[in-house]
DNA sequence: TAGTCTCTGAGACGTTTGTCACGCTCGCAG
DNA sequence: CTGCGAGCGTGACAAACGTCTCAGAGACTA
C-alpha cells in the first residue's frame, strides 16, 4: 500500500511519519463495488473504515426490507469506530452507493494508536459530537415536523450556494430522500411537486434549485 | 464545597486528589427547584453540569409548546459537554423533573482538565458513544416502528427484573412517555389500554408489570 | 372545606401518511 | 432496434395518528 495515501487522511493528521510507518501492518486497502455491504448491523466489531473514494450510506434495516438512512459518507470520512470503543456489535449497516476504495484499520491497531495519541482522541471526540448533534436534529425532525417540513429541511441542509443561487447538486433519488427522512417515496413525490407548485423550488433531473429559502425555512422549522 | 463530594463523582474517578484540589475554583454547586431550566437550546455554552441528586430531562422544544425528550438523566450523570468540545451553542434544553443538586464545571476548567488527562477523555468518549447508540435507536424507532411498537419498546427498555417478574418502577406519566417516543398523550393512553387488554402488561399508578415480554418484543421490533 | 393542579379516560372527528396498482420515460446492454 | 430495470408521477383507498373536548379522580394547599 502506498504510504503517501496515509498522509492525505485527516484522521491520521496528528500522527508522525514514524507512527504511520508502525501502523502499516494494521492497515489494509479494500475495494467494494456499488451496492455492496461493508458491514452489517449485529456483526462483531473488528475494525474501523476510512473512505478513500466513493460514497456510502449508514442505515438501519428492518425485517420488511424498509430502512432508515442515518447518514451518507464521502471521501476522508470514517465509520465503525463506535464498536471499537465500547466492544458492542455494529449498530447499523453500511452499504456503498458507488464503487468505493476503503482503508480498513484493525481494532488492535486503532486502540494502540489511540492510547498514546491525544490528538487522535480529540479528533474522534469531535466527530462523535458532530454526529450526535446531527442525530438529535434528526430525532427532532421525526418527532416534531411533518413530511413537508422534513423534505424542506433536508433540501436546505443539502444545498450550497453557487454564484448567488442555492442549489442541491446531485440530489438523491426520491426513494433515497424518503429513507433519509422516514417517509414513503410517494409522499416525497407529492411534497416536491407541491413545493415546486408554490414556487419554492425548481427540480431538474438531479439538481434542485431553492428559489425561496425563507418560505422553506418556515416549513422546515414548524407548520 | 465539600471536597469529598468530588470523589464520589464517576466523571472525576481518574483524577488524583491533587488534581481535584486544583479543580475546586472551576466547580460550583447549585440547586434548582422542580421544573426549572438549567440551560436552554440556543444559548452559549460555558459549562458542563453533573447531577448530584435529582433527575432532569434533555429535550428539544418547538414553537407550539410541543417537545421531544431526548433523554432523562439521574445522579452522577453529566451533560452539556458537547458545546465545550466544539464551541457550538446548546443543541437542547435541560429541565429538572425534581429538585436537583448540580455541580457546575466551568468550560476553562474542563478543557484544562481534559488536556492532561487521557482517562477523562476516554470517559467522555464512552459516554458519547453510548448516547449516539441510543440516538440511532431512537431514530430507528421513529422512522420504522408505529406508536404501538414504540410504547412497547420503551417499556421493555425501562423495565428491570425484580424477583422473577419484569416491572417498570416509577413509570413516567403518559404525557412524558408520549414526549419520549414522539406521540400524543391520547395515543399512548390507547396503546397502554390495548396492551393491558391483550394481557401483555398490567398498569398500576406508577408501576407497570410486563406479563408477556415475548409478545411485546414482537410489537417492539416490527409489525 | 373549597380550590387548584396534575394526570387520566373516552369518544368523535379530521388530517396526514402509507399502501397499492397503475403506466410512463429514459438510459443502457444485448 | 428491443428488452429491461430504475426512477418517477398519480390517483384511489385505508390505516394510523393527532386534535379537540369534556369529565372525573387524586393530591396538595390555602
Amino acid at each position: 500500500m502506498n504510504p503517501n495515501i496515509l498522509k492525505t487522511v485527516p484522521l491520521f493528521s496528528s500522527l508522525s511519519d514514524e507512527q504511520l510507518r508502525l501502523l502499516q501492518p494494521c492497515l489494509q486497502q479494500r475495494s467494494y463495488p456499488r451496492n455492496s455491504f461493508i458491514l452489517r448491523a449485529g456483526e462483531e466489531t473488528d475494525a474501523l473504515y476510512i473512505i478513500l473514494s466513493g460514497r456510502a450510506k449508514v442505515l438501519i434495516p428492518d425485517e420488511q426490507g424498509r430502512e432508515v438512512i442515518l447518514a451518507t459518507l464521502g471521501p476522508n470520512e470514517f465509520f465503525g469506530e463506535m464498536g471499537l470503543l465500547d466492544d458492542q456489535p455494529r449498530s447499523a449497516s453500511v452499504e456503498t452507493l458507488e464503487a468505493c476504495q476503503m482503508l480498513r484499520f484493525s481494532k488492535s491497531g486503532f486502540i494502540a494508536c489511540l492510547k498514546d495519541n491525544f490528538d487522535l482522541a480529540m479528533i474522534i471526540i469531535n466527530n462523535l459530537v458532530k454526529r450526535l448533534r446531527a442525530a438529535d436534529r434528526k430525532i427532532e425532525s421525526l418527532a416534531l415536523i411533518d413530511v413537508y417540513g422534513r423534505v424542506a429541511r433536508l433540501l436546505l441542509d443539502q444545498s450550497e450556494e453557487v454564484d448567488g443561487t442555492w442549489i442541491v447538486r446531485s440530489a438523491p433519488p426520491k426513494q433515497e430522500i424518503a429513507r433519509m427522512i422516514g417517509a414513503s417515496r410517494e409522499m416525497v413525490s407529492r411534497v416536491v411537486k407541491d413545493l415546486q407548485m408554490r414556487g419554492y423550488i425548481r427540480a431538474e433531473k438531479r439538481k434542485i434549485y431553492l428559489l425561496d429559502k425563507i418560505s422553506m425555512s418556515k416549513r422546515a422549522s414548524n407548520t
